[in-house]
DNA sequence: TCTTAAATCACCCGTTCGGGTGAATTAGTT
DNA sequence: AACTAATTCACCCGAACGGGTGATTTAAGA
């Protein structure tokens, strides 16, 4: 990295003194300012491409190894979850109680039972420490 | 991508008018040289830093490491979870009820019932849900 | 417009669960 | 031999859960 910096305060260096030049030849010689600028457009972009990349080269080698969590929508879709029956899956899957549920989700416990029972038939289980197992291995909830 | 390169494309318009007004500025009021100069030159070189950084293809190498479970052996004694306990909270995470479990391990439901009493004090939960998602956090299940 | 799916809520009933208490047996340690 | 931890079992009670049925409202689609 620091190397990286002094390479490029050279490169800079260069460039500046390029730079210079060209401005003593556009002040003696009458060089085309079109032509003069773009000449210094063109030093810079380049300058800066290349900084850009080496200064971020060693960032890229970022490897992934958690188990990072991908819901599986065509499970979801196959068995026709709904909104809601997903939401109260993944509650479940946090260890809340029905009253739990319904209050986090500002609905009756009787409403929660109600999404439970279908959620139940959908995966076909019948208690929902088995709907947790279940939604775990078909990647409905991480 | 392609979008990318059309973003490039249309700050490169915006610096070359904003360019193009400073020429005309440089013409008009005579401004300082070295001012112009700098003003492209810093302009030109974030343009390219940031052009690179877009540019360049990010291979990200996602390694996928399988989830081979270890049993934290250290959290097992730590919370001092006997045997009998661990094999319950290891089939409670299965979706069996106690009866199902006491059946499995030919002892009575009474017996399940005070393992898993003990269980969820050692545990410090209230619940087979939540026994489950600190058993597994604390990688003392699969 | 008619139909359908989703979401909401209610009541009943039986099962399961969790907490508390108490107790007997066994195996290992001191 | 005394002590301890682990395992086993029992009973009680209230809370939580699951299953079944029925009903209303609302949003979306045919």
């Amino acid at each position: 990295m620091t190397r990286t910096i002094i390479l490029y305060g050279l490169a800079l260096a260069v460039l500046v003194s390029l730079m210079k030049y060209l401005e003593y030849q556009f002040l003696v010689r009458a060089l085309s300012t079109e032509f003069y600028m773009g000449i210094i457009a063109l030093g810079f972009t380049a300058l800066g491409i290349w900084a850009g990349l080496k200064l971020t080269t060693k960032k890229i080698v970022t490897v992934q190894v958690g188990p990072e969590f991908v819901l599986n929508e065509a499970e979801l879709q196959r068995l026709g979850l709904s909104k809601r029956e997903h939401e109260v899956l993944e509650l479940m899957a946090q260890g809340l109680t029905n009253q739990q549920i319904a209050d986090k989700l500002f609905v009756s416990l009787n409403t929660i039972k109600t999404h439970s029972s279908n959620l139940f038939l959908k995966l076909e289980v019948s208690r929902r420490t088995q709907a947790i197992q279940r939604g775990k291995e078909l990647r409905l909830i991480p």
